[in-house]
RNA sequence: CGGGGUGUAGCGCAGCCAGGUUAGCGCGCCUGCUUUGGGAGCAGGAGGUCGCCGGUUCGAAUCCGGCCACCCCGACCA
């Protein structure tokens, strides 16, 4: 590949909307370009690497015994419907109608079309187990994409689905599948940090993430420090580290409170912490507005009442939505006498006493408040976020607060799919029974991103040599030299029958400029083809990882650079 | 969806508040000569519906309105 002819458009300036190095340098060097918001081209480069990501990806998971299948991009809406996820997915789901006026939805992610494939098959157990996947290109109408690749609109996953007659079976296999991911993130130069996840909109019982430990990361996570408890943020399990204060045992009291509708101004009024409040927080889900109670100090984590409600589609109470509900009174809302409101009580708040809250009538909050006796925290659920200087609910131990990147996730789906899509099996007495199912989800396009985050410089990409888009950029300084430029193209074919591709800048500029935009693109070797060819015979070779450079005799360049190549990081 | 910001040459920006010749700068691009081991020099040159539509005005990149696109913050404390 030559670096002229519009192939490597390399930028010396930083875009103006890149935030974060991966995104910034890909766009750099040339490897990408933005088409709209969260959606991006792949130029030759970028092209090559996320090649050689997926690569590896297919790789192991045709170790793992996947098959690989190629399912549509544009999804029909019967099994969508079936599954329930039609209604459930609300507006990340793009949808269109054809000019029959049948409807479709871009996938996002394709456990119905793959169940209902398997469905029709009819399988019995002799066919069983089967695990399926794909690379290939997903859309989400992400609310907010950022950061270039790291959360597009538009993006590459893998996707795979597993098939079993057992939950035995499928122990097996997400093990298979963990241990899978293990290799895929080692052998593209990755840290990773497993964790427990929820399910979200996929559903199941059980899954496990892995993360990528980084600052830019939109996840955060919660590690134990005395075992080995992991978990996102959004659904971990916590013991408070304290307990909610009793400001005011004894007896119910109303007290006027004008004006203070936030817990800090209630708690100051009542010259008490904000541990002794119970907060609300108004959402409306599908048209019903719903009250939902945590600790004064804390916030709601809507992640975890959307696990509550069984959907995503809420949001806070907006300004306009409040004249609708004339029997709430908005910033004094308290769980004692309030009727005809669904409500969600966090667990913390079972058996508290001598507390405060909203009165339920403007103006006026209630001290002395206690469960049970004026109120009951039902349902009761964990619908708090996690903070600094809580502890972990297995051992006790204090727990720490990271950011990752969410690289994977797999899943252990059960029945979630196969009883509405009935998918069925039949077992050796012939008896009918549904598919116990498994999804592994790995993100190519966001791991080509994040290898760039974790192996850059300020000069440009450090490509691990697993990753790289090609092994070796060949830099003739004296292009008006045959020799050199002889030299190289020699070089070129050599390494071509070693297996080895080359970046070839055949650019008639100023060194500087060629040494630059290498370290940018940041191919693993540069070899360096100069003057010191005619005066003692060799050529350069630097080794961008490191920096080290070496001379090797032109003679025996294309073997040395095969060795350097094995060695390289 | 709410708030804020930006939109001027391929990229990065100035000009706009206080409307007034041919709309500027740096980088990049083209031609020629010189130069060539870490972003060269000189000379010449090309490239713009100033996001779009409408309005105000003798006159609009500049003021006003609407729309679109992109970016940032928020989606949470009632």
């Amino acid at each position: 590949m030559r670096f002229s002819h519009v192939t490597v458009p390399t930028l010396r300036e930083k875009p103006a909307d890149a935030e974060t190095a991966s995104h910034e340098l890909l766009i750099r060097a040339g490897m990408m370009r933005p088409a709209a918001a969260g959606i991006y081209s792949f130029l030759p480069l970028g092209a090559l690497a996320l090649a050689r990501v997926e690569n590896i990806v297919r790789d192991e998971m045709n170790a793992a015994g996947a098959l690989e299948v190629a399912l549509p991009t544009l999804h029909p809406s019967e099994p969508w419907i079936q599954s329930g996820r039609w209604q459930a997915y609300g507006p990340e789901m793009m949808r269109m109608k054809d000019r029959q006026g049948r409807e479709f939805c871009l996938g996002p992610t394709a456990e119905e079309v793959i169940t209902s494939i398997i469905a029709r098959s009819a399988p019995s157990y002799r066919d069983l187990p089967i695990n399926l996947y794909q690379i290939q290109t997903k859309f989400r109408d992400e609310i907010r994409p950022r950061f270039g690749l790291m959360r597009g609109r538009e993006f590459r996953m893998k996707d795979a689905y597993s098939f079993h007659t057992s939950e035995e079976d499928l122990d097996r296999e997400f093990k298979a599948m963990y241990g899978a991911y293990v290799s895929i993130a080692k052998r593209c130069s990755l840290e990773t940090s497993v964790v427990e996840a929820a399910t979200g909109l996929i559903g199941g019982s059980e899954s496990s993430e892995f993360m990528v430990p980084s600052d830019i990361g939109e996840d955060v996570l919660v590690h134990c420090e005395s075992c080995d408890y992991g978990a996102n943020a959004e659904m971990e399990k916590h013991r408070p580290a304290i307990k909610m204060g009793e400001a005011a045992a004894g007896s119910l009291e109303e007290v006027h409170t004008p004006g203070m509708t936030s817990i800090e101004e209630v708690a100051g009024f009542m010259k008490t912490a904000q541990t002794s409040v119970i907060k609300c927080v108004l959402y409306v889900s599908g048209n019903e507005p719903v009250a939902v109670f945590v600790p004064g100090y804390r916030d709601v984590s809507e992640s975890k009442l959307a696990m509550h409600l069984g959907t995503d589609d809420f949001h806070p109470m907006r300004e306009d939505e409040i004249e609708r509900y004339p029997d709430l009174a908005v910033g004094f809302v308290g769980p004692v006498g309030l009727d005809g409101v669904k409500t969600v009580f966090d667990s913390e708040l079972k058996g508290v006493k001598g507390v405060i809250c909203g009165a339920n009538r403007s103006d006026y909050h209630l001290r002395g408040v206690e469960e049970e006796r004026d109120f009951n925290a039902e349902p009761l659920f964990d619908v708090a976020s996690v903070q600094e200087g809580d502890l972990c609910f297995k051992c006790g131990g204090a727990l720490k607060l990271s950011r990752g990147i969410e690289i994977g996730h797999i899943f252990k789906l059960g029945l979630k799919y196969s009883e509405p899509l009935n998918a069925v099996f039949s077992d050796k007495s012939g008896e009918l029974k549904p598919i116990i199912m498994g999804t592994y989800g790995i993100g190519t396009s966001r791991m080509l991103a994040t290898v760039v985050e974790q192996h850059h410089d300020e000069a440009g990409i450090k490509w691990p040599r697993a990753v790289a888009p090609l092994p070796v950029e060949i830099i003739v300084l004296g292009t008006e030299d045959a020799k050199q430029v002889e030299t190289a193209l020699k070089l070129q074919a050599d390494l071509k029958d070693r297996g080895l591709g080359v970046l070839y800048d055949d650019r008639d500029l100023s060194p500087g400029i060629k040494f630059n935009d290498a370290d940018l693109v940041g191919l693993p070797l540069q070899v360096v083809i100069g003057k010191k060819l005619a005066s003692d015979g060799t050529v350069d070779v630097k080794t961008r990882y490191t920096g080290l450079k070496s001379a090797f005799e032109v003679e025996s360049a294309a073997d040395m650079i095969t060795r350097a190549l094995d060695e390289a990081p």
